[in-house]
Order: structure tokens, then sequence, then C-alpha cells
DNA sequence: AAAAAAGTTGCCCTGAGTGCAAACTTGCAC
DNA sequence: GTGCAAGTTTGCACTCAGGGCAACTTTTTT
């Protein structure tokens, strides 16, 4: 771009009143933002993991090497900020939820509503190519462990009508949780591979409702007839807990 | 020292006779790699996190910087030896334990035997000194993670005789297990401050059963009375949870 | 004793990450 | 629209991480 054009044409000055919402800088920001992780996202898919350096994600992003990290500390920051979107997007879910709902039946809910394709998706395809990937790995256990936190605050809020509550409680609880969702995530690419297709999603949304089951029946050994979803089997109906909603 | 001497005065040539044991060589990586992680948590306690580099590290063990990019990979890395080290201790206590006991039980076992004095003692430390410093609280949770597959492969030989396991069940649940006993160790930091008197480690001891308990009951909400163990109290009874051995 | 294997070190290179100051954009008031 | 203030981008320069390579030293083997 020519040297009086400055940086970004992020946001292209097309009729736009000058409507109230969020302000121009705002805008260029989130579009500059966006502009990065897509760049750097893309890199990933094309160079494979470690094989591109801050200044190529600055390059294909349109700006300067030093501007990308006014945005992110790193290529895995910038990466992981699809993970943080994702389980932000669960928290969300899951703020959502009646106050009075059962803890574990609000985590299965915000957990089972995300497993659309536009939403996983992204995520999917970190996973993949994150897989052999220490460095990558490392940011999504940083973002998962993020979302544990922001899920005792959650859950804080919740729990604490008046009541005096177990810091203990709270933070084992909101850990599992999350280790349940991550297992679940894990299993399924185990099985899918991160495929999106109907029948794959709906293997992640019987894993993610067994695993809280799991959660909630405190790992009752399944003694009886246990996996018969061990299989790439996306039977619904959650063989392996018996007494999912309990209190 | 002289320039003939080379490196590492590592084990000093006492009248060592020939014996078996491990070889020269062994000794010799074992003192230096010893050296390396004193050096670096004794610079972590001067200097603070953040505030010394890898060659100051490597000056203070006798080694040439590029001696120990060799044995770690990074400051981080170093540092994260003594969790790591804390987490394989714990690994080796699960193993001991007998193979017919129900899962829980033997987490609880072997969490609960490394709550002495000298082996919580490191992990205490490093807890305070990383509580506000991303670079170490991350490799803190690569630790944890690394020690969750372990758990995962043990519980495989564990509970796979003959039997066909669940993945989910079993990722589930060691992931959970290693949640609860961070959770645990959370709440003891919170509230003891890593403080190593034997009131501090009852209390410690009595947090990991109390979150192995919660676990095995499915998080049943404490409804009745639940914690009086809120406030610094060590008694040895874990109230809330009812049922801590099922199966 | 000499060769082979394993380990250490210095040299040098790429790239991450950051402070600083100059240039530029946007918001706001006049 | 002029102008000023606050917010952003960028180039520059610097420190330090991390790793390849080849020379050199130590330990093991034969």
């Amino acid at each position: 771009m020519s040297a009086s054009l400055s940086h970004s044409a992020a946001v292209p000055p097309t009729s736009d009143p000058p409507s109230d919402g969020p302000s121009r800088r705002e805008l260029n920001k989130a579009a500059t933002r966006q502009a990065i992780t897509d760049a750097a996202l893309a890199l990933l898919r094309s160079n494979g993991p470690g094989n591109f350096t801050v200044e190529d994600i600055a390059d294909a992003a349109g700006i300067s090497r030093r501007t990308f990290f006014n945005y992110f500390g790193s290529t895995e920051a910038a990466i992981a900020a699809v993970t943080f979107g994702f389980l932000d997007k669960a928290l969300q879910q899951f703020r959502l939820r009646p106050a009075g709902e059962p803890f574990l039946e609000s985590a299965r809910a915000a957990l089972v509503e995300l497993a659309d394709p536009m939403t996983v998706a992204p995520l999917a395809e970190l996973y993949s190519l994150g897989q052999a990937n220490p460095q990558l790995s490392r940011s999504e256990l940083e973002a998962w462990d993020h979302c544990t936190v922001q899920i005792i605050t959650a859950a804080r809020e919740r729990l604490s009508e008046g009541v005096e509550l177990d810091e203990l409680y709270l933070r084992a609880l909101a850990g599992s949780v999350i280790s349940c969702g991550k297992a679940a995530m894990d299993v399924w690419f185990l099985r899918c591979g991160g495929s999106l297709t109907a029948e794959s999603l709906s293997t992640l949304r019987q894993l993610l409702i067994d695993s809280m089951g799991l959660l909630g029946s405190g790992f009752a050994r399944p003694d009886a007839a246990p996996s018969t979803t061990q299989a790439a089997n996306p039977a619904p109906n959650s063989t392996a807990t018996p007494s999912p909603d309990r209190h």
C-alpha cells in the first residue's frame, strides 16, 4: 500500500452515517484484531504450526510487526483467541440459565448449546492442527484454565444466595466440570477427528451429556454392560448414567 | 574456574571405587540438572520472577548458557521441574495402591501421602512466587496436564482388566481427580498461605480428602449444615461427604 | 592406548518481545 | 473547518530466547 495510506483499510469508508453504536476507533480495533487472528489462522493452516513468524502474520494482516504486539503478546495468544471466543460463548450460555437450576444441569445445557457447526468448527480445526504441537496446546491449556476461573466466578454468584459457600466445593466443582467438558471434546476428536457432520456433532452432544452425567453420579463404576457407545455409535441415549439429575 | 577444568566439578573425585550403580555420566547429568534447578530457584527467590536471564542461571550453576539449553528448553521448564517432581511422586504413590481398590480411594490415598513437609515445601514456595506471574503459572498448568495424561495411562492399566473400557469415563475421571486435587491445593494456599506447620498440613490433607469425597458423591449439594471446615479448622472428619467410598 | 560415544562450549544466526519517540487518526470543541 | 487532545500505528534499536554447528573434553568401550 502506498506510503500515505498509513495502515489499515480496516473499515472501508462506506456510506456509514454517523450512527451511534461503537465508535470508529473501536470498529477499527475490532477489525484489526480480527484481521490478525484470521491471518494467523491462515498461516497456521498453510505453513503448519511453528513454521511462520510474527512478521509473516503482520504482513498478511496488513499491519506492522510492532502493531501486532499491541494486540497480542505472542503468536500463540493470537491463535488462542479462537479458543477464548469459544469458551466465552460457553460462559455466556451458562449465565443465561435460570439461577435455580442445578449447577451440573446448567453446565450440561450450556455445553450442548455450543455443539453446533459454526461454533465448534474453529475449535475443531485448531485442535487437529495443534494436536502434535506443544506451543499450541500450551495456550489451549491456558484458555481452559481461564474458563475455569470464569466459571468459578459465575458459580459463586449463583450459589452464594446468602449462604456462606464452601470455596473447596466451588473450585472442585468448576474444575471438574471443565475437565469433563475437555474430556468429552478429547474423546470426540479421538472418535470423529473433528468432523462436522450432523452425526459427528450429535456424538459430541451426547459425549458432553454423558460426561456431565458421570460427574453427577460420582463416577459410579459402570459395572453393568457399560459402553456400547464405544464404537462410532451416535446412539442418543446415555446408557452410562442411570441418574444424571440428582438433588 | 581455570581454563583446563572444563565444566562441572559436579561429582567430586572422591575415593569412589568403580561401584556398579549408575554410571559417572548419569551421576554428572543428574548433578548438573539439580544444580540448574537449584540455581534457577535461588534466582527466583532473590530476583523475583522474570528478573533474571538464562545466562544468570547458567553462571550460578557453573555451566555455559548453551549447556543450560541442553537440559531445559526454557527458564520455566527448569523451574517446572519441581512441580513435575511432585506430581511424579503422586503418580508413583498411586501406582503403589492395590489394583482392586476403588479408583477415588487410591487417588485420595496417593494425594494424602504427599502432604508431608519435605514434599510440599518446594511446591508451596513455587506457588506463592508464581501467584502473580503468568509465565510461571503457565508451566504449572502444563505440569498438571502432564500429570493428567499419566493418570489416564495408569488408570487404563488398572481398569482394563479384560473389560472394554470407556474412554470418556477414563478421561473425565482422571481430569476431575486432578482438578479436585488442584482445587484442594488452591484452597489450601488461600487459607494457609503455604505455611508448613503441622496444623496447616493437616488442613491440606483434609482438603484433599474432602475434595475426593465431593467428587465421589457427585457434588451432592451441601444442603444440610455444610462447611464448618470453612475457618482454619483442621478437624479431621470429612463432614461434607457422607459416602466417600462407594461401589 | 586408542577409538568411539556422549557431553560441553563458543560462535553465530533468527526471531520474540519491549521501550521510545515520531507520525498519523479520530474525537471533540469552538 | 480549524485546531487541539487523546488514542494508534510504526520504525528503530536493544535485550534475550532458542537452536544449529563444529571444535573440544570427558567417559566408556574394546
